[in-house]
RNA sequence: UGGGGGAUCGUCUAAUGGUAGGACAGCGGACUCUGACUCCGCCAGUGGGGGUUCGAAUCCCUCUCCCCCAGCCA
């Protein structure tokens, strides 16, 4: 189903907008999709977006994107552009392009009104002092020495800070709620540090940066937003969201609406563990395609629509979830299956000399680009007299219904003929050199004698034509379900040690050499396979896996 | 053990007092010049216990389990 016309199934969040727009609260629906530059997008923040800009695109609204970029030690343009080039990849354009940080002299302004009417703060209290003061789950904080500092004393002090006369974490501007407060959150909360530090984007204008909840619902209200979507983490900050906007002038009230992220087995999502894999060389970068990031699924030959139709299959709840790999392998395989012209590849070659044909002729057979999709037209693939075929098409002894070749067996080779096993050959080392084989002329694809049925088919290349390739051969990067599962563990113990097969062996059909970078293929039998946009040249083809297809013998005959 | 949330087939998700449905996985079969695709069928669920109601996944009570919160991170 890689088409998103399937039927829209519904979610709590939908609903409340559905009901938004006919109770009249709302005109129209405005979303933001709003990321921290201090990192690359993932899967997970696909959920986000698909969320935030197919809410609005379904009820004709727009989407902002907004960088919350108001910590300015960990973030940076570099991971903006490339948020933007996700994003854009995912295939979203946003109304309009914020920053939080366009908001900073807003944001200074309604700080001040909040110092006027006495409900925030300077601390001067350490970093150390204040949390000791915060209280536990179940003690009530203390409130500050500072609490009660004359408005003008307050107002100097916080003009002061901004003005770059104090040193980092010499003072807090605090929000002035209630040190008792059950929820930890409302125990007055700082909303601005000093940190004198250059922004990415405002340079050395600021000497006092925004905290996060004081900065989001405020840009959120700016923006004109209806309905601000957030993690399940966000829960309890929305009584503080709700609190700043009622203490200032706003022009208007966003809902905060909470759901669960998503999370995939057999992998992690937090930037942080990301980030530490990066860093500590586990993979290769953050477009590894081993990674959840959208670069690395890029990489690995996602396509945007398989991303969008896995998200909107999944749905939107706000119960904790992970979702099984193999959830989002069989939206890629659905996608692929469609768009993927259809190419003969060996993994693993074992020759085989067909007897019969005449050496250092070329027959070139017709093959369908997609066997579905006739439209799409054939291709020509070379037939010589020696071949290669996939080491694992061929067994000496087989087992029961192993369909593939054998002594004295008989197979067909895919869009060419049949052909029977006469002897197998050994090199001194004992193992199988090559098979010798005939074919049966009457049963060439197109000929009446084709209609003779085997059990089996197999893929091949002309060993005079076919062009050797790299092919990366790419697994999940972890071997458990749940890395972090195991609270006393190191994720990193669990890294599957076999997430990157280099296969050097491989033979491919000789168009498949030309391919351009990022252009993906199905190898018939095989699985789906992309021309690496980094490393893959043509004439010397670099092809990551994407997926495998669904392989029901493997399941049948469990390896060793 | 303070506060905030969450529990529906193995997994994800619908059902908003009226037949518990879909997708993925699994199993069985059909088809097949890809052991793919497609098609058909099957298996499988309301965390436990009470209550209200003609009728409860849904409302009430209670219990259990899971997640989040004590950054000058977001």
């Amino acid at each position: 189903m890689s088409n998103e016309s399937t039927a829209q199934t519904t979610n709590f969040i939908r609903n409340i907008v559905i009901r938004d727009l006919e109770s009249g609260k709302h005109a129209t629906v405005v979303t933001r999709f709003p990321p921290e530059p201090n990192g690359h997008l993932h899967i997970g923040h696909a959920k986000s977006i698909c969320l935030n800009f197919g809410l609005a695109q379904e009820f004709g609204g727009t989407t902002n994107l907004r960088f919350d970029d108001t910590n300015p030690l960990k973030e940076s343009e570099d991971y903006a552009q490339a948020i933007m080039a996700d994003v854009r990849w995912l295939g979203f354009e946003w109304n309009e392009l914020r920053h939080a940080s366009d908001y900073f002299q807003q944001l200074y302004d309604f700080a001040v009104h909040l110092v006027r009417t006495g409900t925030a703060y300077v601390d001067s209290q350490t970093a150390e002092e204040i949390r000791a003061a915060r209280g536990t789950l179940t003690e009530p904080g203390r409130e500050s020495p500072y609490r009660d500092r004359p408005v003008e004393e307050n107002l100097d002090l916080f003009q002061r800070m901004k003005a770059g006369e104090f040193g980092d974490g010499e003072h807090v501007l605090r929000a002035r709620i209630d040190m008792a407060a059950s929820n930890m959150n409302m125990r007055d909360p700082v909303i601005y540090r000093i940190r004198n530090v250059p922004h990415h984007r405002t340079g050395d204008a600021w000497h006092i940066y925004p905290m996060y909840d004081w900065a989001h619902g405020i840009s959120d209200a700016l923006e004109g937003i209806t309905h601000s979507l957030c993690t399940l983490e966000f829960e309890d900050h929305r009584p503080l969201y709700d609190w700043f906007l009622e203490q200032i002038p706003a022009p208007c009230h966003p809902q905060q609406i909470e759901f669960a992220r998503g999370n995939l087995n057999y992998t992690v999502m937090s930037k942080r563990r990301l980030l530490q894999l990066v860093e500590e060389g586990h993979v290769d970068g953050w477009d590894d395609p081993r990674m959840p990031t959208l670069a690395g699924l890029r990489r690995r030959g996602y396509t945007p629509e398989a991303i969008r139709a896995f998200w909107a299959e999944m749905g939107i709840s706000k119960s904790d979830s992970i979702i099984d790999m193999g959830v989002l392998e069989n939206a890629i395989r659905n996608d692929l299956n469609e768009r993927a012209p259809r190419t003969m590849a060996v993994l693993d070659p074992l020759k085989v000399v067909l007897d019969n044909f005449p050496a250092g002729e070329t027959e070139w057979v017709e093959a369908a680009v997609h066997p579905q999709r006739p439209e799409l037209g054939v291709r020509k693939v070379p037939l010589t007299r020696e071949l290669w075929i996939e080491r694992s098409d061929f067994m000496e002894d087989p087992p029961r219904k192993f369909f593939r070749l054998r002594p004295g067996g008989e197979v067909r080779l895919r869009n060419a003929f049949i052909i029977r096993c006469e002897g197998v050959v050994r090199g001194a080392d004992g193992e199988i050199a090559e098979l010798r084989c005939v074919f049966d002329p009457d049963t060439r694809s197109g000929q009446p004698g084709a209609a003779r049925r085997v059990k089996g088919t197999i893929h091949w290349v002309s060993a005079m034509h076919g062009v050797s390739a790299e092919v990366r051969l790419y697994d999940r990067l972890f071997r458990v379900p749940n890395p972090l599962a195991e609270k006393d563990r190191d994720f990193l113990e669990f890294i599957n040690p076999d997430s990157l097969g280099v296969v050097s062996t491989a033979v491919v059909e000789p168009g498949v050499a030309e391919g351009a970078p990022g252009e993906c293929y199905q190898f018939e039998r095989i699985g789906y396979f992309v021309h690496d946009v980094l490393d893959s040249k043509p004439g010397k083809p670099v092809l990551n896996r994407t997926v495998t297809l669904r392989d029901s013998w493997a399941r049948l005959e469990p390896k060793p």
